[in-house]
DNA sequence: TGCGCAAATCTGTGATCACAGTCACTATGA
DNA sequence: TCATAGTGACTGTGATCACAGATTTGCGCA
């Protein structure tokens, strides 16, 4: 059962956006874990709005594959199976090595400050003899769209944000209920790495240590043995668009 | 004005799922030209559907960027500008480059026979002495997807797809008016290079050969100067995902 | 106490209505 | 003749209702 903000205020645009701000904001925080079901009417509830906004924004998470609607008719955070998740992972050192690496060509000072601030506070937190996960784990989220910012590329920006919401879940799942994993600051290591090599503009080093980070994190996730097996036998293609 | 299809039959689990495709389709194709306004309930009522299964529709293909909603609350196919369109050049060279490269490295038989038909395909179109534009390009899209498809990764598939659908528009507008460059064969040696590298399992090969060909054909294009400048002043955050 | 069936509840989907904006056209004024 | 205000026909957005199917609940029976 996923555990709801007491009120959320609604911003954007439309009521639409505003939901489906909350609710990227949600997945990416691991507030609903791989498997749970959500309803249009009781998030339509929650909030304060009709299930049409609902509707549109859980629409717009399924085409990015954050939600995936059950043959049963359930909209439901996806479960991942080993394979697809090494999938994913192949996916992202490839995807978040290119930011990284264009990140380390084309940042200026301000980019580099914002870079550092955060890579410092990652540091700082994970330091403490009680870190705070939940804390940790939005820090390293933020350090390293700082990193993927500094790309100048929104389209890919919007890519691995997707890429994002598909991990989400998982990453939080297991990072925030672990310990053992944030204090032995492997992922530390590559943190800092990847900010030396933006701020000597080493394109291949910060590809290398974002794809460092990435790959261990995920080492660690499959380590755990927690995941499923794969769910398709095969694979579906994306979304059929191509017919012919 | 957007011709339309005299009447297309919808596929898909829901009605909303068949307007995408449909409409997916069409902006593969080249039905629309960037700049085309699209309205919802003329949509609705060509397709002889209600409201909602487009609403549906279309905003998921907001959420993909190959529509956009106007401040102006109209529905259209984005214009890009010649820096955006360099970006998502950029972007593709290394995206489906990614993908052929994979795709040289985990094909089957199968998957090479449909490539290597297409590209016959694509040969034969071409040297006919009028060629029928259209159709290139549809064999030149289906070429494509044959090898990216061959990589095995459906999610990467999906990122592709997005990719097209931004480009489609552009790239049908300026391909399907232009004999000139069709006959010059100019993309046929990438479209051969290919084949051959992905034959022979190599992976560095085939990147570079999607690469090129990519990268001429968007060249010529710019080349054509009908791009109108950038629209965004410096660049828009994707989806304002991440707030803090 | 355990099993099975039925009814009630809840699911997403689609259609329809209401509303507040925007745009284009037109009639009216100077 | 030209500018301008008005007016009507659109636009997307949100809410609400109806419906069919799946899921769960709970009651009755063995």
């Amino acid at each position: 059962m996923p555990l709801q903000a007491p009120r959320a205020t609604l911003e954007g645009g439309s009521l639409g956006d505003g939901v489906r701000q909350l609710l990227t904001r949600r997945l990416l925080a691991g507030v609903y874990s791989p498997g749970d079901k959500l309803s249009l009417r009781r998030v339509a509830a929650d909030l304060g709005v009709s299930m049409t906004p609902v509707r549109e924004a859980v629409s717009r998470l399924v085409a990015d594959g954050a939600l995936e609607v059950a043959p049963s008719r359930a909209v439901r955070v996806p479960i991942l199976g080993v394979g697809e998740f090494r999938e994913l992972t192949a996916l992202r050192i490839e995807i978040e090595g290119l930011a990284a690496a264009w990140a380390a060509e084309r940042r200026d000072d301000a980019d580099l400050a914002v870079i550092a601030e955060a890579e410092a506070g990652f540091r700082l937190e994970r330091a403490r003899p009680a870190p705070d996960l939940v804390l940790t784990v939005a820090i390293n989220q933020k350090l390293h769209f700082a990193i993927y910012r500094a790309a100048r590329s929104p389209m890919l920006m919007e890519i691995i944000t997707g890429l994002w919401l598909k991990a989400g879940p998982i990453l939080n799942l297991d990072m925030s209920t672990n310990v053992a994993r944030v204090s032995s600051g492997t992922g530390e290591r590559y943190h800092t790495a990847a900010l030396a090599a933006v701020r000597a503009r080493d394109a291949v080093g910060a590809r290398d240590a974002v794809a460092g980070d990435i790959a261990q994190a995920c080492k660690y996730i499959i380590s755990l043995g927690r995941l499923p097996a794969n769910r398709s036998p095969q694979y579906i293609d994306g979304g059929l668009l191509i017919s012919t």
